[in-house]
RNA sequence: GGCCCGAUAGCUCAGCUGGUAGAGCAACGGACUGAAAAUCCGUGUGUCGCCGGUUCAAUCCCGGCUUGGGCCA
């Protein structure tokens, strides 16, 4: 039995997720592209390790910002837990806001390894011209792709030249159905709501000492690390001279942001989900579907 | 009290001495099978501070007023 429990940002998919694996006796897995990072504490709103210790807790604080991990090598962790617990019979949560990474690992995409994280860009031919190459040598992902669209375009471009597989002749196979029946909930919040605890969680991240995370961590890595991309260290890194205040209107409107775009992802990618703006009333949905599966 | 500069979209500002306006950001909508907390696409929402004047026509020119800032008293 799986159950996913996706939703925007500061919604409370973790504390839903740790009162539902201890009410049923499940496992939890992750599904936030930075919650493996374990140089990134603060900024993540990730779960503490005394949560993260009360259940069995997978793909958290498994990486190293330095570490090379694409949604291929998750999509591979993934599925692989799923496959041992599934027969263990003990309930899998999966939870977290990266609606891709869930996608990745409950349907059926079709990646190859070693394509590597980061696609080299010498910035010396136009977006135009790289999307014309790509028209000519896989047609169906330059028409999904638009021209401006320039880290995609580089992307397919690498796919198709390392992997002499095209969109075109990948998609025919695919299933479009999930691989795994799976009971999934979006949790959301009222616009007003959601600002407000966005607000409140990015000032408690200056408060525990985000600042210092973030000058630490440049202490080690470098600053083009993928894990600095993240909302708030990014922001941070970016305006050196910004008060605490101006960072925190900064990145709670960034945070804002990205939650509307993870409304949109989950709404229109995932059309079998129950959407809930109450946590509890999603805790009773869950429960009762975990019931009727006994 | 006098002089100077401003007042245009939610914000910051463009706008050739005349033909009722446009950038960035924000906002709103969307795409997304390989950086996804990433990346990209679409949409202008406006008594051009107010009142009068000149003109066929005023955001633009003239007068007055209101208001913000600066300088001089």
């Amino acid at each position: 039995m799986i159950f996913v429990i996706g939703g925007v940002t500061a919604a409370g998919k973790s504390s839903l997720a740790f009162k539902l694996a201890k009410a049923i006796g499940g496992i939890i897995i992750n599904a936030d592209a930075y919650a493996f990072y374990r140089e990134l504490n603060i900024g993540t709103a990730k779960p503490t390790e005394e949560e993260l210790a009360s259940v069995p807790t997978f793909l958290f604080n498994n990486l190293s910002i330095s570490d090379p991990y694409s949604i291929y090598d998750y999509q591979q962790d993934v599925r692989r837990l799923i496959a041992i617990y599934e027969q263990s019979k003990r309930p899998i949560i999966l939870v977290g806001g990266s609606g891709l990474y869930i996608r990745a690992a409950l349907y059926d995409y079709r990646l190859s390894p070693n394509i590597g994280i980061v696609i080299e860009d010498n910035f010396e031919e136009s977006n135009a011209s790289l999307h014309q190459r790509l028209t000519l040598i896989d047609p169906v992902a330059a028409a999904k792709i638009h021209p401006n669209n320039r880290k995609r375009v580089l992307r397919a471009l690498a796919i198709s030249e390392n992997q002499s597989r095209t969109e075109t002749n990948h998609e025919r196979h695919l299933k479009s159905g999930p691989l795994f029946p799976f009971t999934m909930i979006v949790l959301d919040a009222l616009n007003e709501v959601l600002e407000r605890r966005i607000h409140e969680r990015t000032t408690d991240m200056f408060v525990s000492g985000l600042r210092q995370e973030v000058n630490d961590i440049c202490q080690k890595y470098p600053q083009n690390a993928q894990g600095l991309q993240a909302i708030g260290y990014k922001e941070i890194l970016a305006n050196p001279s910004m008060t605490d205040d101006e960072l925190i209107a900064l990145i709670s409107l960034r945070t804002r942001q990205y939650a509307k775009r993870q409304r949109t992802f989950f709404r229109h990618q995932f059309s079998n989900a129950t959407w809930f703006s109450d946590q509890h009333e999603a805790y009773l949905f869950l429960i009762k579907k975990y019931e009727d599966s006994l």
